[in-house]
DNA sequence: GGTATTGTTTGGAATAATTCCAATTCTCAC
DNA sequence: GTGAGAATTGGAATTATTCCAAACAATACC
């Protein structure tokens, strides 16, 4: 990520706390810097683990709620892959998610603007979709 | 669903189980029917319930046991919103799912072939998807 | 037909992920 | 500085599910 990003991100973070009338806080920097660093999906035990090189007292309850906060605050996505614990991703763009069944690892999968509609497009006028998720699932071939 | 349907689906089931060397039980018998007969995507909670009416014994865990049988034999398709308990659904047709928000009910939706594929073209070739999940959810607008 | 073998069911204990809660701590406004 | 509301904390509680060992059932073998 560029220097930009790192110096900006803090600022984006407590515009849109204050604009859902939240504070500001350590806990909550730590874990939106901890789940913007690396984009790898983690868990909320996972995020607990790597925030805790910065905040060593920090409860995992406090992860929690931080990253519903940040769910709500629309900074993250929370994902889920059946019976598996929530993962964490901070790509706010639309896009779909592949799921290897092998490693357990998640990559994001580019969702062009006009697959989305399309696939929108496939809802009965009875139903208003607030969102739509798209889960592969399957086996990445050897990437570095 | 026709006559047809209700006496062929026990044939089909004791086939399906016999072709991954399994037996066919009153036990999944009867969730098997249970999961058809309601197609209202219910949890395992809610299938060892309607399941008790006929088999007043049976046990919680044997519901478990039974419904991931039928998900192995590829039968029934287990579907998961988020947080919520794994529900489970007879539909094998290609489609995604519209969860009501307000309600918690779950819609079948086609899947129309064509926007299947275009959803599937958007993975890299890296990528080897088995299978796509697709879940919307917002609010159904009252249907009857 | 009786018995070994293997598959299935059962109830209860155990687990995993998350949420709840009450007590403390922190912040900001006055 | 004091007080009100917000945020954090640790631990207990909850939910959904899985595990496990014992009991039961069905088929295979003699």
């Amino acid at each position: 990520m560029t220097p930009a990003e790192t110096t900006s991100a803090p600022d984006h973070l407590a515009q849109r706390l204050a604009g859902s009338g939240l504070r500001s806080t350590p806990q909550r920097e730590v874990v939106y810097n901890v789940v913007l660093a690396k984009r790898d999906h983690p868990t909320a035990e996972e995020v607990f683990a790597r925030v805790k090189a910065d905040l060593p007292t920090i409860s995992l309850a406090t992860v929690y709620n931080c990253l519903e906060t940040l769910v709500q605050c629309q900074l993250v996505r929370a994902v889920n892959f059946e019976r598996g614990p929530t993962r964490y991703c901070p790509n706010l763009k639309p896009h779909a998610h592949f799921h290897d069944e092998a490693t357990g690892a998640t990559f994001d999968v580019e969702l062009p603007a006009e697959v989305l509609s399309a696939v929108h497009a496939v809802l009965p006028a009875a139903y208003d979709a607030k969102s739509v998720e798209i889960i592969f699932r399957g086996k990445a071939l050897g990437q570095s």
